[in-house]
DNA sequence: TCAATCAATACACTCGATGCATTAATACAT
DNA sequence: ATGTATTAATGCATCGAGTGTATTGATTGA
């Protein structure tokens, strides 16, 4: 499927890796405000402006490849069958969502890490918000275009709203509790059938 | 009721609605990033330094007075009657921001301005989502606070989350589809509807 | 072996934000 | 009225994030 990816990618996936573990690396031990990109990049071994060719923000690398995420979301949505009614369409796209962080995020601890952060580091706790919002954003629009007869784009905005916030809320909470990652996976879980209301389904 | 502010006070308040003042014409002209600090300083005809004594960040000049929105929710939390459900409790707190917020952001268009300024500026965009988020925590942990045995934090977490969660998502889709301010009210009152399942109001 | 591509670098610069010392106007007590 | 304490506002120096631009050097493909 993937074609060898060249020794020139290949390295240019090493510095990048190099960056993410550095930047982790030194997040966890002096805390996300009190380190410089200048240090991460002198840990990583590059120069600073390399960092900031594979990074936006100081923030972004914390949420590298985080981006897949809204994508199964949004696939799941164009992947619905023919007769199906957008409940459970969104509750599949939630589900992909939270099988995706339990792969890469939660199981890792990164999830956990980047909530401890976010403590004491307003950008950062702004950015984690913004991710949220613009996943809503998106799986609300999407959701609209798969269903444009019966749900205007509001009323898709609150369907949607309603299952990422309290889902993401859940998260939130669990996180900054402790919890282990099956039960901030629980939390999620839990969330998404408050929404879906009387639908009550196996553990 | 309030004793007479004193000269210092007053004119230390002008400052400080000079500034929002000038910030608003100039992001509404030159939008958000185009425009610095120090040129809003100079426009209000105060120094750099001074913006950074009234507001943390170029940011919450944006936002000013609008932290009074998630006291009031918390107060209706806090001032419910003795028999009182926690759904009932949630509406409540909900209408109250809601009425906040016609009063003072959205019939002054400073909502929608606030929206648009954000498509093209990620920290605002960041910014604004981080307030949601914000608002949903402090929220959940009142309503968890007052109902110990019913609501565990993740619960409340989860359930708070549903329902800023669905009339921020539709306040925001509103906004940005151009809504006029009662559409705007309209598109919330319909959100907290919706998260309430069941129960119908009139219009 | 030559030319094209591109990751990484160096350097200079803008701008947001903070610390600190200073000024000058207000508030307050005598 | 006069002296003293506050404190809003200022000036200056500095840090750190993030960008534009030109350059180097290793990979790639012919």
């Amino acid at each position: 499927m993937t074609e060898s990816p060249g020794l020139r990618e290949r390295k240019k996936r090493r510095t990048r890796q190099a960056l993410i573990e550095a930047a982790v690396r030194l997040f966890e031990r002096k805390g996300f405000e009190h380190v410089t990109v200048a240090e991460i990049a002198e840990a990583a071994e590059v120069s600073t402006r390399t960092f900031f060719l594979h990074f936006q923000t100081k923030e972004d690398v914390l949420f590298a490849n985080a981006d897949v995420r809204i994508d199964l979301a949004l696939q799941a949505v164009a992947e619905r069958r023919a007769g199906e009614r957008f409940p459970e369409v969104l509750v599949r796209a939630m589900e992909q969502m939270i099988a995706n962080s339990w792969d890469s995020d939660l199981t890792s601890g990164l999830a956990a890490l980047r909530v401890r952060l976010a403590e004491s580091a307003p950008v950062l706790q702004a950015r984690l918000s913004q991710r949220y919002v613009t996943a809503q954003t998106e799986l609300a629009r999407a959701l609209h275009q798969a269903y444009p007869d019966e749900l205007d784009p509001v009323a898709a905005a609150a369907l949607v709203g309603a299952m990422v916030g309290a889902v993401s809320a859940a998260t939130l909470a669990s996180l900054r509790r402790g919890d282990s990652p099956e039960g901030v996976r629980n939390a999620m879980r839990q969330a998404v059938d408050l929404v879906v209301c009387c639908r009550h389904r196996a553990n």
